[in-house]
DNA sequence: CGACCTT
């Protein structure tokens, strides 16, 4: 431990003013307004003084200039040599000279990173587990599966995509980027099971930045001058987790041309609209803006060559399926095998992975061992707590929390409630009582939300009162205790809610209340809790006995406790003489080795890695 | 059931 968390912070309160100077000498050169209005479809040409007139066609990555020359498309190559957050007055491609400058200029997501999220991280991650690797069990199902790799080099992502691997500090894949990776690069489907955040946006990131870079230049058709063509879809079930993969994904195809636009709703949508005009090669969005967008014929699928679904199970389960099939089936998406697919979640349920398999051709399956809910890493507990002593039960556990605060900030404690209306009124109980509370859930602005995840990541607001709309995929890092103050009605929600504790290596708290509204739980929950090596209370016991026939949905198929799911389509099926298990040839002799080597993962892809 | 998803 190099520093104290008051350091880092004075730290970073100067890198950011530094970083904020340099913003201001690149912006000088750059006055806005001296920049002359574009009209929408003339903007994004690549030489505006020499092809102003020339159709708007797209050839490569859609920010990069016209042509591609030889494998990869050539800003990478002016960049190649620069260094991190300097300011480029060449520009970004060919645009230097053009009236597109400033407009276009893209921002160095590495300069602009959040003050003191990167350094906590850098400095906790010293206490990463790194032996825990070595435990995860991986299975992978399918014909012909590619074999894993196990460093970053092994792989041809290409030199721009490399440095940006480096300066988000990864060292080495981790365990689900080292399989899904090299099955994405053989242009095979994949439905990936593996906890959020595992490194998973990386994982379909990379093979879809580097598909696009190598790819063969193509020529996306004009149907109407506001129509734009992306070549990969991210979708998501929740705003913030759209914006979460957006950013990540920015960090990625930093200088290699690829140009990532996020859209959602709750926002005004005409800066989305300037955005996506301005080129998209990945679209990252939620399905509902998504579907508004393509209503409009603003938006065409036609082009598409590679689909992601984050939480795949969410997306297909009841609420969103409709939506998603309009989108993957009866727009204009090229039909699977015509495209890439790739799936990715924590926890992938029988009957999900049957609805999934309408979207894939010839997949491969991927499972990932649990890793945060069945190791140490949290500690489970479930207490017996009536409805109405509810409240003042959490103030107990909360006052325990203060207690274990560090440097006088309060550690972060993340409160799971059921109901919209229920989030607010607990938020607001708990600032009656003394205790910094905001609260994120669907009836709150986009701002609201926005505001108060900030304020709960910064520790500003050390308690988040959220619905589930907080439970999947967000990375927060911090969050040291997990109050399901009510408990899901499904086991894999609790599983996705009590991962948003026990990061990289740290430990986490997850306390439930349970009481007899949630019999219908005990089952699974004294399941899962017994599975991951958690002492089960006696009662908890009792309740699952009792209620073993309507067991609260076990949902999870296939009785190995090693994994979140199995392939649905079985062994059977798929038996193929020894050759199913081609993880085992790459990993045989223990092959996670070389973690421990390098502590270096500052970046999400390790921060997350134990979601 | 509620949660999430365009206006």
């Amino acid at each position: 431990m190099r520093t104290s968390w008051a350091d880092l912070a004075a730290n970073s309160a100067t890198d950011n003013a530094s970083s904020a100077n340099n913003a201001a000498t690149s912006n000088a050169s750059d006055p806005p307004s001296r920049m002359a209005y574009v009209p929408p479809h003339l903007r994004n040409r690549p030489l505006p003084s020499t092809e102003s007139v020339a159709p708007r066609t797209y050839s490569g990555p859609a920010s990069g200039s016209g042509a591609v020359i030889g494998k990869w498309s050539t800003p990478r190559n002016e960049y190649r040599s620069g260094t991190g957050g300097s300011s480029h007055t060449s520009g970004w491609g060919n645009k230097s000279g053009g009236w597109d400058r400033g407009r276009d200029y893209e921002v160095n997501p590495f300069a602009n990173q959040d003050d003191t999220e990167p350094k906590f991280t850098e400095q906790e991650n010293t206490g990463i587990n790194f032996d825990a690797y070595e435990d995860i069990p991986v299975e992978t199902t399918g014909e012909n599966v590619p074999p894993p790799v196990n460093t970053f080099a092994e792989i041809d992502l290409g030199e721009a995509l490399n440095q940006n691997i480096r300066r988000c500090k990864y060292v080495r894949p981790t365990p689900v980027q080292r399989h899904a990776i090299p099955i994405s690069l053989g242009e095979r489907d994949l439905m990936a099971c593996a906890q959020t955040g595992s490194g998973k946006t990386a994982a379909f990131c990379f093979p879809i930045i580097s598909g696009i870079m190598k790819g063969q230049p193509v020529e996306r058709p004009h149907r109407g001058v506001r129509t734009v063509y992306p070549l990969a879809l991210v979708l998501s079930p929740t705003r913030e987790l759209s914006m979460q993969i957006h950013e990540e994904a920015k960090k990625f195809s930093y200088q290699t041309g690829v140009r990532v636009v996020v859209a959602y709703g709750g926002a005004p949508i005409n800066q989305q609209l300037r955005d996506l005009e301005r080129g998209v090669d990945i679209l990252v969005a939620t399905p509902g803006r998504l579907v508004d967008l393509l209503e409009r014929a603003r938006v065409s699928l036609q082009m598409i060559r590679y689909l992601a679904l984050d939480e795949a199970d969410r997306m297909l389960d009841m609420g969103f399926e409709p939506q998603i099939r309009k989108i993957v089936e009866q727009m204009d998406m090229p039909p699977p095998g015509a495209r890439q697919t790739m799936l990715f979640s924590a926890t992938f349920p029988r009957e999900i992975q049957r609805l999934a398999s309408d979207f894939l051709s010839n997949y491969i399956f991927l499972a990932v061992g649990r890793v945060g809910s069945s190791t140490d890493l949290i500690d489970q507990r479930v207490e017996y707590v009536l409805e109405s002593d509810k409240r003042s039960h959490l103030m107990d556990l909360l006052h325990a929390q203060r207690a274990n605060g560090v440097q006088g900030k309060q550690a972060l404690t993340l409160v799971f409630v059921e109901t919209k209306k229920g989030a607010d009124a607990l938020e607001h109980w708990l600032c009656l009582n003394g205790f910094p509370a905001t609260s994120i859930h669907g009836d709150r602005t986009q701002q609201e939300r926005e505001f108060a995840l900030r304020s709960f990541k910064s520790g500003n607001t050390p308690i988040l009162v959220a619905t589930d709309v907080a439970a999947r995929g967000l990375d927060i890092p911090h969050v040291a205790h997990v109050v399901n103050f009510d408990l899901p009605n499904d086991i894999d929600d609790y599983v996705h809610r009590i991962g948003r504790t026990g990061r990289a290596g740290k430990k986490g708290l997850a306390t439930a209340f349970f009481n007899d509204n949630n019999t219908n739980m005990a089952r699974a929950l004294a399941d899962l809790m017994q599975e991951a090596n958690q002492e089960v209370p006696a009662w908890l016991s009792r309740y699952a006995a009792r209620s073993s026939f309507g067991g609260g949905r076990n949902r999870r198929s296939g009785g190995g406790g090693r994994f979140g799911s199995r392939d649905f389509r079985g062994e059977g099926s798929f038996s193929r003489g020894g050759g199913s298990d081609y993880h085992s040839a790459g990993n045989s002799g223990g092959g996670y080795g070389a973690y421990g080597a390098g502590y270096g993962g500052g970046g999400p892809g390790v921060t997350s890695a134990w979601d």
